[in-house]
Parts: C-alpha cells; structure tokens; sequence
DNA sequence: TACCCAGTGTTACATGCTGTTACAGACAGA
DNA sequence: TCTGTCTGTAACAGCATGTAACACTGGGTA
C-alpha cells in the first residue's frame, strides 16, 4: 500500500547545452519522477525560470547567450529555490567557490547519474523543510523555534535561552494552562518542590521584557494554583 | 529483523559473450545482493548503459559488435559510474594500462568470484563516497564540507580547520543544541572536563568571525548549561 | 639553530543569567 | 474584615559565559 516515492513530481529546470548531456540527465531525471523542462542557453533559462518557477535548477557554467554565473545572479532577486550549478573544471569550480554568486550546490562533470539524484533529492527536501519553518504567531507577536527568535512588533525582543524555551512551550499549549511543574522541568529537568520560586521569577522577567502588565497581564495569565496561561489573542 | 546487507541493492551490468561465464558471474553477483543487467554485445552495451544507467559496469574487452576498448570510450561522455574491465590476455592488459580510456579497474581471467566481488564492492564504496559534498546554506552563510570553505555576504571567511569543524558541526545541528561535550570531542577526541573554556574561546572567535554579536547572538546561540544552538534563518 | 607565525589553550577578570530570600501585595474562603 | 495561602518582584549571591591577554605548540624559514 505505501507508495515509496519520495518526491511527489518536483519540477525541475535543466539548463545544458551539451544535447547528449543533456538528454540523459533530461531522461534520467523523468525515470526518477520529475517533472523536467529543458533549456540550452542563458537567456533562454531567465526567461523560464521567470515564467515557470520551477522547484530546482541544474545549471551548467558554460552556455551560449548568457552563462551560468551571470543567470544565477540575475534571477537570485527574484527566485529562492534551489540551484545545483554542473562546472566542467577546476578552474571554474574555484570561481563558484571564491564569489558567493547564490548557487546552493555545485557538481563537477563528468556527472554521475547516481549522485544528481541524490543532491537533487538532498536540496529539494532541504528546500521543502525550511518553507515549513514553524514560526508561532500571535497578533503582533512571533515565535521561531528554529531560530530561537521572538518578535514584537518587528523588533526582536532579547530573551536569554531559558526565557524563550518557556515562553515557547507556553505559546504552543496557548489557551491552556501549564503548570510550574512542566515549566520546570522543561528548562531544568526538575520536579517542581512547591516551594520552588524560580518560575515566578522567569515569568516575571518574560513579562518585563513582553511588556505585559503583571497586575493585569494580557499575554501570559496567571491561573491561580495551576500555573500560567498564554493567551491567544491579547489586543 | 536486521537486515545486515550494506549496499543498498546497487544495480550492475555485466558485459560478457562468453554464455558461461557471464551466466556464473550474473547469478553469483544476484546472490550478494546486487540487482544484476546482462549483455553480450558491445553495441547493445552501450544502449544499455545509456537508458539504465548502472551504478557499475563490468565489461569484457573481446566483445562481438563494438570491443571494450570502444563501449568504454564512447560511453565516458555521459557516463561517469566505475567500469570494471576483464581481461583474457596479457596482451590486452598492457593496452588498457598504456591507454587511458577511463576504466577504473581491471581484473585478468580466470575471474574469481570472491576477487570479483571485493574489487566491485571498492570500486562503489569509491563512487559513493564523492558523493558526499554539499554545501550547507542560510541566507547569506553558506557553508562547503568539501572545500573546507565559508563565505558571508560574498566574502569568503578565513576559519582555522578547528573553527570550521565547529561551525559545520552546528550547522548540521542547525535548530538544536550541541554541547560543549560534543563539540570539544569533535575537535579532539577529548571528553569535556568541565572547569575547560576552549570550546568558549571557539565560539567567541568564530562569533567575531561571523560578525554576529555576542551579547545578542542571531546566529550562535549560547543554551545556558546546554552548550550551542546555530540558528537555521539569522535575520 | 634561532626565529617567526598561526593556531590554540589557559588564566583572570568582566559580565550576564538564574535561583534564593524576603517582603509586599493579591486572592479566596470563612 | 480577617487569615492563610499564593503570587510578584527587588535584591542579592553563585555560577556560567565572554573574552583580552598571555603562553604554548608545531611547522616553516633564514
């Protein structure tokens, strides 16, 4: 029943002047289940890259009417994904290496069929995983996980580690309370003696620098005997 | 449960005209586990190789159709897997030495299986492992395992080969912590003491390198009494 | 050999983070 | 209103971390 397929049918753009090269990668790539389009020269890669927005590039060096470090800078204003540069030798696998021209990856030639599907995958999966980067957001407020950044208002508000690990953990159970005891020992690995008052004071600290009023807190509540509550939608 | 196999069922053709040999050679690789093509001519070999794409070839050089010396020639434009050459003749032997014509390895018949399949088993050990480059990536930091090379903003950094390993590891880690334990054994097999600082002066040196602000990180992040944190989108 | 140099670890001190204590105020039930 | 309990937080102490300055090392060079 379980379909093995990983990539469900990227599209990709191969860019090769090389007919033979390029036919092969061309059909190779489609065995493998991509959706390929084929370009021979570097305007003519602008252009659908523009058009098409494919998932990836393969972008070879050396092309007629424009080449590949030229089309890489070009459409790096307005195209993000991924782009594996083919280089033929040493000296221009240095020049990818000296200027930051906004390739993601780099294969030397002679192409090993092998290998492109594995970079492709690597890059493509890559790609996927950072555009689901699990950002938490609350009006003005958001909270990166992967970045261990909070913002307010567009400004970064400076939290030390354990203050962000908590307030993550109160933004992800939002609306719900979380007790000290789970608060502690997700910063500590403690169980929470009951006398233990070093939430409180964390939670103090979170507040003063969320500007959130102790006496009448909207973003993070106090639940009186049970632990504290974020509160989704504060103003 | 444990499936002990280690290649991963890599795909093989065996170009042979001798009907016994190639069918003893055919099933005895099937047996370790490869998935096995067959051929007999040198012209069809080529095809083959061309729509299958295998991840090895082994090839005879006395071939009806088109020779060894010929398939290995002519497929070298687009096919860069490992080709294994067999050989009948001492003769034979001296042309693929003197001639450069890409075969990877050769073996003189009588071919012995165990032979066969430690050369075949190296040969693709070989062919996998330069597939390990790449080069990791976030927003105007990118970073290459292979050349030992970090650029910023287009400018490439200047890192000692301690600082790199560093920075590599955590940004393999993006997103999670790794201790100072981790780190120091990373750099030089030692266990972390406790009371040693060198992992610390490591991240100030490679935090002044990377321009990122150490009392305001957005790049290396310091998890009190946990070690570091590469933040996967700095800004 | 003596010297230089880059890289790296150590020391020592500055700074920052976090828990404890102590007290003030808030809250709930009687 | 009174009382006991819970919560907020200032102030302090102790420890973790940042880093300048120096020491050590090994390799290259004159």
């Amino acid at each position: 029943m379980h379909n093995t397929k990983q990539s469900p049918s990227a599209q990709l753009l191969v860019v090769e002047d090389d007919e033979s090269l390029s036919e092969w990668m061309c059909d190779y790539l489609t065995t493998q289940g991509y959706e390929v389009t084929r370009a021979d020269r570097g305007d003519e890669a602008v252009e659908l890259i523009k058009t098409d927005i494919p998932d990836l590039v393969v972008l070879d060096i050396m092309l007629p009417g424009k080449d590949g470090f030229e089309v890489c800078k070009e459409v790096r204003s307005f195209y993000s994904n991924p782009i594996l540069m083919l280089t033929a030798r040493t000296q221009e696998l240095d020049e990818i290496l000296g200027i930051e021209l906004g390739a993601d990856d780099y294969l030397t030639k002679p192409v090993k069929p092998r290998v492109l599907a594995t970079r492709i995958k690597a890059l493509l999966r890559r790609s996927f995983a950072t555009s689901a980067q699990t950002i938490l957001k609350f009006g003005a407020l958001s909270i990166d996980a992967d970045s261990q950044t909070a913002t307010f208002m567009g400004d970064r508000i400076q939290l030390s580690s354990t203050e962000f690990t908590a307030l993550l953990m109160l933004a992800k159970n939002a609306g719900a309370h979380v007790s000290r005891d789970k608060l502690l020992q997700q910063i500590r690995g403690l169980e929470y003696d009951g006398a233990n008052r070093s939430v409180d004071i964390l939670i103090s600290r979170l507040r003063k620098k969320l500007s959130d009023d102790p006496v009448s807190p909207r973003r993070i509540k106090t639940i009186r005997g049970k632990g504290y509550l974020f509160a989704t939608d504060a103003w």
